[in-house]
DNA sequence: AGTTTCAGCGTACAACTGTACGCTTAATTT
DNA sequence: AAATTAAGCGTACAGTTGTACGCTGAAACT
């Protein structure tokens, strides 16, 4: 086989294994490069063939995380274009992702919270990818001024993220409650700041 | 010296040392026994007098820390007599509290989403307080039905807990903007809830 | 065909971990 | 005064960690 194929290949199996270690009770920085180098099934040493650094492996999943809920963005946008609330959409959509993608969503909550100020960065720009594309949409569609929509937003992310968290302890009833209660929030969110927008005018 | 002050003020020592460990680049599912034993200046093994597991004493000072903040929602409260903004005033004080017992915030933001399920209970308990005292006060002074107000308070309660998150990377020219938008965004909320309930009526 | 490259392995070591066990010593009880 | 209690210590041990070092064997290149 093709050498540089095969590299990518366990590459890919050092990703996989540490996404699979990321369970309820594992924190990417509590786990070992040996506990990886063991789920892959690699010796500890060849790791450092694909990362100088368990930390380089850490912004790599922060990364592809990432990357995989700007997909879903685009596919919640999809859905959005045939007709149906904005909002509802959207909640739903996020809290199918985080279920069906748990440890990739734990992975962003517990380094945005986390000890390494590097990763927090990480998850913050990631956060901050979501808020402006919400942002934008919140001031082409609801005709709202810039820092408005940018507050709008901002706030809405939290909520979600906040929700999300709660979420993943939750069994599949206690998140429809969950999503139920938090599409009237950001609801709340969006009216409030239509009438703010609206007072302020006078 | 009698023997239980002794003993409590060891016990003192251990948790204080905890508390210090806590910094910018340590959690608390992080820091050893060994090093809070170290820093608490006693043997690794005299821990044990103290506390069963290291569990019980993270346990311990996540109570403390909700105690921190109950007090000063109280404290909030009583400068909410004299007038001034409900709203701006609950925020200064909060992001006060943060700027102040950096460690303690941390603590409570990073068991929430840590990697125990009974830390993460224990905050989430801690977090509720606030929700519903929060809950009651808007139910009381906004004149709005209970399962509203409680939307509204558990809105604003995760606003709060994410920008101060926020706030704790931060320097303090910085807290301020946090703090200013945040004050809006909470104002969002509460326009918000108001005008969804009105609506609701009609 | 001969040479170079390099992904992966095995061994090794020092540092650190939690905690079992028994001792000391001073406060407390009898 | 004698006996008991218990907070704190020191030693010890097995387990885990990161990573330095040199080797192997197959793919890639000349």
């Amino acid at each position: 086989m093709n050498r540089q194929q095969q590299k990518l290949q366990t590459r890919q199996k050092i990703v996989d294994a540490a996404f699979t270690l990321l369970d309820e009770n594992k924190s990417f920085t509590a786990i070992s490069l040996r506990e990886v180098a063991r789920e892959a099934g690699i010796a500890p040493t060849s790791f450092y063939r694909h990362f100088a650094d368990i930390n380089e492996l850490g912004l790599t999943l922060v990364d592809e995380s990432g990357l995989a809920l700007r997909q879903l963005m685009r596919k919640a946008r999809q859905r959005i274009q045939k007709g149906g609330s904005v909002i509802a959409i959207s909640v739903h959509t996020f809290m199918e992702f985080i279920t069906k993608n748990r440890n990739v969503f734990r992975l962003l909550l517990r380094e945005h919270t986390g000890t390494s100020a590097e990763f927090r960065a990480a998850v913050m720009r990631e956060i901050q990818y979501f808020t402006e594309e919400l942002s934008d949409y919140v001031e082409s569609h609801l005709q709202l001024p810039a820092d408005i929509a940018h507050m709008q937003a901002e706030a809405m992310v939290r909520l979600v993220f906040s929700a999300g968290a709660d979420a993943l302890d939750s069994d599949p009833t206690a998140v429809e409650t969950i999503a139920n209660r938090l599409i009237i929030q950001l609801r709340f969110i969006q009216l409030g700041a239509f009438s703010y927008h609206q007072r302020d005018k006078s």
